[in-house]
DNA sequence: ACGCAAGAGGCCAGATCCTGACCTCAATGC
DNA sequence: GCATTGAGGTCAGGATCTGGCCTCTTGCGT
């Protein structure tokens, strides 16, 4: 074996286990003890910090230091990593979608394809987390798909469903992802309408590199987000919801999450402002706290509330 | 620079773009072409695929392939995998947790102190992502902690409030971590009280790696599952809801996720089964769903009910 | 069709480094 | 104190690596 190849073999045993004797690990690489140490020299010189301790029983360990070593990951956890990022990335975690979405690309493009089949399959499973996950998620392989377009500058093809059209097809030029209220949208100059537009991820379907790399143009404005914020305007209405709740602040916070705006608003009462596309998680959370509260907006929620209500005292009463 | 040094840097450098010219990567490493095509073909060797293009605007690409390639990290990225994999481990996705852990515990091992802040500073944040993770949730760095403690045989010392008693300090010998139920047990032997105890790891504060190891003993039985359930029995009951929904059986499931057995009975109508600490999940599965339903058990839901439908029926129509 | 750019790879000479063996120290736990 | 295990200096022989030079092959643009 050559002695880099050796160098990560070496890191990755020292990854899986804590305490190595150092007989041991230059049994496993094959070498004499004086090379082993040898090797662990030339990791320390890297920059990693490896641990010994002297003595009977004595060993091997490596410890945080001051940059993270290449990880060697395992198959199952290689899968549990595209999993969880997955979740993060479908915005479970807030502010951390973008660089979970990066992380979550470099882990998947470099991923064998039966570790891929496995994400998939444990993708579907988990792809109804519950009720708060609102509106149509966004496939992974999708996502990840267009941020190497993006990293790569790659010329991708893509069809898209636009809002009560049919499906079109489409080549552009990928410019940046955007993640914006619990939703992703595709920043491209689309190359056959010879102008830039925006694209809900979720709408996207079929997306293919082309491998063909193209050289970037300039954004209008050269703020991605406002140019998907900007295209909102014309989007028809969500409900604005507005409550205020006779509750403490901390308990509306803690059910609600980081979903909406939680702020006091006078003695052990407060006011939640949340943004959504379907009423069935405020009434959700409503039910939650289970505090008495008043409807500002929409009125819809009121209606939606009446009937939930009369549906649970039915119920219950029977 | 060394050979292997070279080596780990060039595989960092074709992870965070896709295509590279030759030359540019001779550049970078500081080395000819002739050996930058060499160091290609060692990667090659080691069992990564290298895709390479001719031509004008050719260049390197790390693919795919059998095995993946060490992971170089950024700092971020490193973050949003411990986020992903933190909320993964609380059981988020199901029947994941344990690999979770596993990995966090890899990653969170080697991660430099600044990261580790970072990460905690996150998890704060993300601590209450809301109604659904019922319970008093898992400290990260315990549940890791923990989990290198039972990898690697180390002694280990550690606080335990038991239900209702006071704080004690312990030492055991940790044996496995075990997830059941949206919540984590620590199966070890207390080497003071010479027995073995299941401990529910969100009771368990300040653990401490002794760096003392131990001889792994056998747990009687062997089935450290079975181990803790049997602790369960002595345990005070929690609420067992049953209830029958007017509702199709994809849709209550969508609601309810995986926190709950639900199955068809009959026409468009379905039993659903959860077992629960606290009656408020069920309320708002139920609510979320919106179909009327018979409760069967327990009679506190029922009163549940009433209360909160009362409540959101009367704040509608004010 | 042609030529250019960029990767593939054989060959060579010189320099570098790597290895194993041997030895002496330095900690650690019994 | 003694056995065990890591640290590390030195040395000689050999393996490996490097850069330069060459020839092929393959895409792409003109």
């Amino acid at each position: 074996m050559s002695t880099s190849a050796r160098m990560l073999s070496l890191l990755s045993l020292l990854q899986t286990h804590r305490y190595w004797p150092g007989e041991e690990l230059a049994t496993r690489l094959e070498v004499s003890g004086r090379t082993l140490r040898r090797d662990i020299e030339r990791l320390r010189d890297l920059g990693y910090v490896v641990d010994a301790t002297r003595g009977v029983a004595g060993g091997y360990q490596l410890r945080a230091g001051g940059q993270l070593p290449p990880l060697v990951l395992e198959d199952d956890e290689a899968v549990a990593i595209a999993v969880g990022l997955r979740t993060a990335a479908a915005g479970s975690v807030g502010g951390l979608e973008e660089t979970s979405v990066q992380a979550l690309t470099k882990v998947v493009a470099l991923m064998p394809t039966r570790l891929r089949r496995r994400m998939d399959a444990l993708a579907s499973q988990t792809d109804a987390p519950g009720p708060w996950s609102a509106g149509p998620s966004v496939d992974a392989r999708v996502l990840t798909t267009l941020a190497q377009a993006c990293r790569d500058d790659e010329l991708l093809e893509l069809d898209y469903a636009a809002r009560g059209a049919e499906v079109t097809h489409r080549r552009v030029e990928p410019h940046r992802l955007v993640s914006l209220g619990r939703r992703w949208y595709l920043v491209a100059h689309d190359r056959d309408r010879h102008d830039w537009r925006s694209f809900r991820v979720d709408r996207v379907s079929a997306p293919v590199l082309t491998g063909q790399r193209f050289r970037p143009r300039d954004l209008p404005g050269g703020d991605a987000v406002a140019f998907v914020e900007q295209g909102f305007r014309r989007m028809p209405q969500r409900y604005a919801v507005r409550v205020r709740l006779e509750a403490p602040a901390a308990t509306v916070r803690w059910a609600v999450g980081h979903w909406g705006e939680v702020v006091e608003d006078g003695d052990g009462a407060c006011r939640l402002e949340m943004n959504v596309d379907s009423l069935q998680w405020p009434v959700m959370v409503l039910a939650q706290v289970g505090a008495p509260f008043v409807v500002e907006s929409p009125a819809e929620l009121r209606d939606e509330l009446a009937r939930v209500g009369e549906v649970l005292q039915a119920s219950a009463a029977s």
